[in-house]
DNA sequence: GATCAACCTGAGTTCAGTTCAATTCGGTGA
DNA sequence: TCACCGAATTGAACTGAACTCAGGTTGATC
């Protein structure tokens, strides 16, 4: 069922990963909104129009960009937890793997969690309501993800009883919140930063 | 020094609150990105540019319901915490007071933390970044508010000693990232959540 | 070296946001 | 009572960035 939108096989001339990287920059540090949709292009070596060979439109770039994010996101957390049988320790790695992160992926983190509200309404065109549809889905994957941590560790009798959907909607509130004021350039080292955050969430379920 | 931003004065015939509130339903409920600007004058009863009387831009008044949002946060917490000793009660009256809000206010919070990114680069416009100077500084303040609540406890020894700044950031990123999803019209109520949210910065701050 | 698809382009269209010049409204003082 | 003034409003025109279109290149494959 759980069907992968197929990237489109990269043809041996193909600007798509160039495109994608540029955006994920422009719309990192200058933002959606205020970024033209022709500076990408500039920044690629293309003309505007060449774009559309690749995307429908600019929110189309930027669905997929969330879409990949989000991917890496549940493939992450699922690669960090598999092999750790205890909760408490299964909730430690898959924090540590949450900022476990280079500068661009924080960047695409930025851009996913600032523009999360895309995702609650249907788009006009077939290519970008199939990228919201999927990136959605990946959503609600990945906080059945940390709902299942906090489920397994209860029914263990590890974590005390408390909705787990609430209480991992919680963790995951918190966790990504970082992304909206994190800077590489910022006084605050992440490592720091998800060392903090790695304890509040275990005192927050665990206690 | 922190002076506010004179609201200016109601004429008699001012649509200005009356656009204000249908803005806020607009944004809030269709997001600001989609709304267009003329719908909010149809929704009030005028031309789309009789809304430039009031507003320079239809992101100024994005701006200026940040503002208001950020500044009813501010008084709200002050209200609810000034009369409180008790580091971990004041801790707890904060948190219900940011959740005794209205549908309307809800909105409110809605569209202000969907738009936070809008505050950190200048705009071009003078009263633009009048008001977006204004809710940064209101920004820094709530984080005040919040930081000076942990170290108050910190100090007297309820709280243990941490990072007041992080964990204050913290704890609020975790109170407001409940306005990315709650719905008045979703299946759980606010005061459910509220209580959750409550005993888990407790264990949180003070465990 | 013909063919075909992938890739690209310049010129032109659209549309929401915005500007502008001109007009109406309603309270105030002579 | 009426002239006046600023607040409030308007229709028509402008702007600029996203997007469309009709066609042109490129280069791998046969």
């Amino acid at each position: 069922m759980a069907t992968r939108i197929v990237e489109p096989e990269a043809g041996p001339r193909s600007k798509r990963a160039a495109i994608l990287a540029a955006a994920v920059d422009c719309f990192g540090e200058t933002s959606f909104e205020a970024t033209k949709w022709s500076t990408v292009a500039e920044r690629v070596g293309i003309g505007q129009t060449a774009l559309y060979h690749y995307f429908e439109s600019k929110t189309h770039c930027l669905l997929t960009i969330m879409r990949l994010e989000l991917q890496r996101s549940h493939d992450k957390f699922t690669e960090a937890t598999e092999d750790v049988t205890d909760p408490t320790e299964a909730l430690r790695a898959a924090i540590r793997a949450a900022y476990d992160v280079s500068d661009h992926e924080v960047l695409q983190m930025r851009i996913l969690h600032n523009h999360m509200d895309l995702l609650s309404g249907p788009r006009k065109s077939k290519r970008e309501e199939a990228e919201r549809v999927e990136a959605r889905k990946l959503v609600q994957l990945v906080e059945r993800d940390w709902m299942n941590l906090l489920v397994r560790g209860m029914s263990m009798g590890v974590f005390p009883l408390r909705d787990a959907q609430l209480l991992g909607a919680s963790v995951l509130g918190l966790i990504v919140s970082v992304w909206r004021w994190y800077r590489p350039s910022g006084p605050t080292p992440l490592s720091e930063i998800g060392e903090l955050i790695e304890g509040a969430c275990v005192r927050m379920v665990a206690t």
